[in-house]
DNA sequence: GAAATATTATTTGTATACTAACAAGCAGAG
DNA sequence: CTCTGCTTGTTAGTATACAAATAATATTTC
């Protein structure tokens, strides 16, 4: 049944999943994941941890703003911003002007918060980089974000 | 509240979200599973394609093992040959010499399925590399490798 | 001002993806 | 043969991620 070669025609360029880009995109992904659980403080994902540092960055922000901002669909934002306010690090409070919006906030009581996010940050990315030269980590990066698409 | 520059001491290094490797895997996979979406035939999910090859490719599997082929977890997988199967696509017969197995197979009635699969996934690989020459798809598919751990 | 349009947040449904726990079966050591 | 350890498959729980639909509010256009 190993049948993927019935003859010499020029058809069989076979096809191998190992070399296809969405595949190892899903590997280097899961492998980043497993390096993000073990370094991240306070148990935050890597989702949750995106959306609290570009939260602190912004100071004050609405949910939908602060997913696009952080390329999470409107859908997606509302469960992280929920998890994040119910492990208490986002505040959140009407808009008193649009009374559509929900301002979100860092929780005031955590200071240096975003010092220790980004020292995390900077550790897991050297970490999912280790088997990279400098120049090829600078590649790496430029490659992938032009096929995210900017 | 913009305040992440206090003074003017070397601690200030800013930490950009949008040069890190992780945030940067998952737009990309955000991009490429859009195209696959539009792409990929019977409505297949990026997957349920790979698992669905690499059983073509097997001929014949249990159902962990072609999870371990497909860099997927047990419960992963699980869920992935159940959809497949619901599809139509695979199909399930106890094994009979080792009872705790359940050999997986594609359902025969699908006989140039593979070619079609190839097909939509070379032209699935060529829209998501589209932003890259020949020679940077090549490498980014290198580093990919190395970062994914092989 | 009223109507059409857009935005904000929410909810529902589907599909990964992992952990942890479990039962059943298998294999080797003693 | 029995005990131990391993593998196989399943289930439950948590967390992304997106589509689609909805309700409430803003904005734009006439």
């Amino acid at each position: 049944m190993t049948g993927h070669e019935e003859s010499g025609t020029e058809t069989g360029e076979d096809y191998k999943l190992e070399d296809q880009v969405g595949f190892l995109l899903r590997i280097a992904g899961q492998r980043h994941a497993a390096i993000f659980q073990n370094l991240a403080p306070y148990g935050l994902t890597s989702t949750q941890f995106a959306a609290l540092v570009r939260l602190a960055e912004m100071g004050e922000c609405s949910q939908n703003e602060l997913g696009r901002r952080t390329a999470m669909d409107v859908a997606t934002i509302k469960g992280v911003a929920d998890r994040l306010r119910a492990k208490g690090f986002v505040e959140m409070r009407p808009d008193l002007v649009d009374r559509r919006r929900a301002v979100l906030s860092v929780a005031p009581q955590h200071d240096n918060l975003v010092e220790t996010l980004h020292e995390a940050g900077r550790r897991i990315s050297e970490e999912t980089l280790k088997p990279l030269s400098t120049a090829e980590t600078r590649t790496l990066i430029r490659l992938l974000r032009k096929i995210g698409g900017s």
